[in-house]
DNA sequence: ACCTGAACACCGTTCAAGT
DNA sequence: ACCTGAACACCGTTCAAGT
C-alpha cells in the first residue's frame, strides 16, 4: 500500500463552481424536469444552468441518451417503496401503487424520455430489489411465481400509464387546453368540435350534433372525477383482478 | 345558383404529382411510421418522401404539431372496431382489446408523438362513436354510467399502455438491445447489470448478485411469456376487475 | 485533465422571390 | 395559387486549441 504513489484526488471544484461529476451532470438533468418540460431538456440549456459549455458535458456522459440513462437510474434509486404487508395484501397494494404514482409524478416527463429514447438500460439495484419484494408479495397472496411476475409487471405499467396518459395532462396542461375544461365531464378531448368554432357542444339550449352520442351526452350531467379518484377506480380493478386470479 | 360563377376546381396534378391536401399530407406522416421510426419524422424528411421542399407542407398545415395532430386524427378514423355483445361481454371485451391492441400496433409511434407532442385536440367524429359505444356497453353489462365511463378510459389507457411500454420493445427491439435476450426471463431490463462486463447474471455457476434477487433469480427458470400471453393476464384482470365492480 | 470556441450536419420555420 | 431556395435560430456532436 505505501508503494503507491500518494492517491491524487480530483479537485472538487474548479472556478468557483463545483466539478461535475456523471452524477451530478445526471443529477440535474433530473432535477430540470422539474421545472421545465422534457421537451426543453437540451444538452445545451442543461449546460447553460451549470454554467459550463455544452461540449464540457460530453466529459461525463457519452452522448444525450446516456445522460438521460443516468438520470433514470437515479430516478429509479430515489424510491423508498412502503412496507408491503399480504397480510392486509389488498390495502397495502393500493398504499403501494399511491406511492409509485407521486414518484412517477415527482419527475414529470422522467418515463416520456425514457419512453421516445428506447431506454431500457436503467437497471439500478434498487429498483431490482423494489421489483424482486413486489413479486415476494404477489406470491405471498396466492399467485404463482409466473403470475407474480405478470402481476408486478401490470402493475408498474398502470401507474406508469396512468402518469403518463392522464396525470400529465392535468399537471401540466399543454397550451392549447383551457384548464377550465379538464373539470367538467366529457373531458376536452371527448368533446365534439364546434363546427367552426360556431356554438357547439357547450351550449345550453340542446344543439344536435351531441343526439349522435348519447351516453357521452348523458355525461355532462355528472359531477367531474378528480385524477386521484379515477385512479382509485383504477386500483379497484387491478386489485380485485388480481384477487380472482389469486382464488 | 346559377348566378354563382363556375365553379374553379383546384388543380388535382403538378408537375406529374398529385397536388397535396391537408389530409394527404397527414396520411403520409402517419404511413411514414410503418416504415420509420417517430423521431426520423421530420418535415424535412417527409417532404423529401413526398418530393417537395419542406416550405411547401407549410401551405396545408400549420406547423409540426398540426401536422401529427391530422396524422392522429386519420389513425383515429381508422379503426373500426368489432360488435360489442353485452350478452357475452367477456369474451367480446377480451375481442375488442385485442383488435384495439392490433390498431394501435399497426401505426407504431404514433401514440408515442402524440404524447411527446401533446396532442389531445384529435377528435375524429370516429372515435368518439367508439367511446360511446363502448361506454354503452359498460352500462349494459352492469355498471352505472360514472362507472361505465372509468371502465372505457382504464381499458384505452390499459390497451396503449401495453404498446406503448411492452409491445414496443419488443416489435422494434432499440440497437442496444439483443433481441435473443427477450426470449428470456427475466427481461433484460429487469438483470442485474454486469459488473465491468465479467460474468454476470447468465453464468451457469451461481455467482454472488443474484442472491440478493431470489424471486428474480427464481424466474430464469420459468419459459417466458410471449407478448401475447402477457396481454392476455392484463385482459384477465381487467375482465375480472370490472365484472367484481358490475356485480 | 478539463475546459472553451468554432464548426458541422441536422432540425422547424420564415422570408423573398419565382412560375 | 403554389412552389423553390436561401436564410435564421435552434439542436446534438466533434474538432482543434487553450490553460
Amino acid at each position: 500500500m505505501s508503494s503507491n504513489p500518494v492517491a491524487r484526488r480530483r479537485p472538487t471544484h474548479r472556478k468557483g463552481r463545483p466539478t461535475l461529476t456523471r452524477e451530478s451532470v445526471g443529477r440535474a438533468a433530473l432535477d430540470f424536469l422539474d421545472h421545465h418540460g422534457p421537451a426543453e431538456l437540451t444538452m445545451r440549456s442543461l449546460a447553460a444552468d451549470l454554467g459550463v459549455s455544452p461540449r464540457a458535458l460530453y466529459n461525463y456522459v457519452e452522448d444525450r441518451r446516456d445522460l438521460l440513462t443516468v438520470a433514470a437510474e437515479l430516478f429509479e434509486s430515489e424510491w423508498r417503496p412502503p412496507e408491503l404487508d399480504s397480510g392486509h395484501w389488498r390495502e397495502s397494494l393500493r398504499s403501494y401503487c399511491r406511492a409509485l404514482r407521486a414518484h412517477y409524478r415527482s419527475h414529470p416527463g422522467m418515463t416520456t424520455l425514457a419512453l421516445t429514447e428506447n431506454i431500457t438500460t436503467a437497471r439500478h439495484p434498487t429498483m431490482l430489489r423494489n421489483v424482486d419484494t413486489l413479486i415476494g408479495f404477489f406470491e405471498a397472496v396466492g399467485l404463482s411465481l409466473r403470475d407474480a411476475y405478470r402481476a408486478c409487471m401490470e402493475t408498474i405499467r398502470l401507474v406508469a400509464g396512468f402518469v403518463e396518459l392522464q396525470d400529465i395532462v392535468y399537471d401540466r396542461p399543454p397550451a392549447h387546453v383551457n384548464p377550465a375544461d379538464l373539470a367538467q365531464l366529457p373531458p376536452p378531448w371527448l368533446r365534439p368540435k364546434d363546427p367552426k368554432d360556431a356554438g357547439g357542444y357547450g351550449e345550453p339550449e340542446g344543439s344536435e350534433p351531441v343526439g349522435d352520442l348519447p351516453h357521452l351526452a348523458r355525461l355532462g350531467e355528472l359531477e367531474p372525477d378528480s385524477p386521484d379518484t379515477l385512479f382509485a377506480f383504477s386500483l379497484d380493478i387491478l386489485v380485485e383482478g388480481i384477487a380472482a386470479r389469486a382464488a
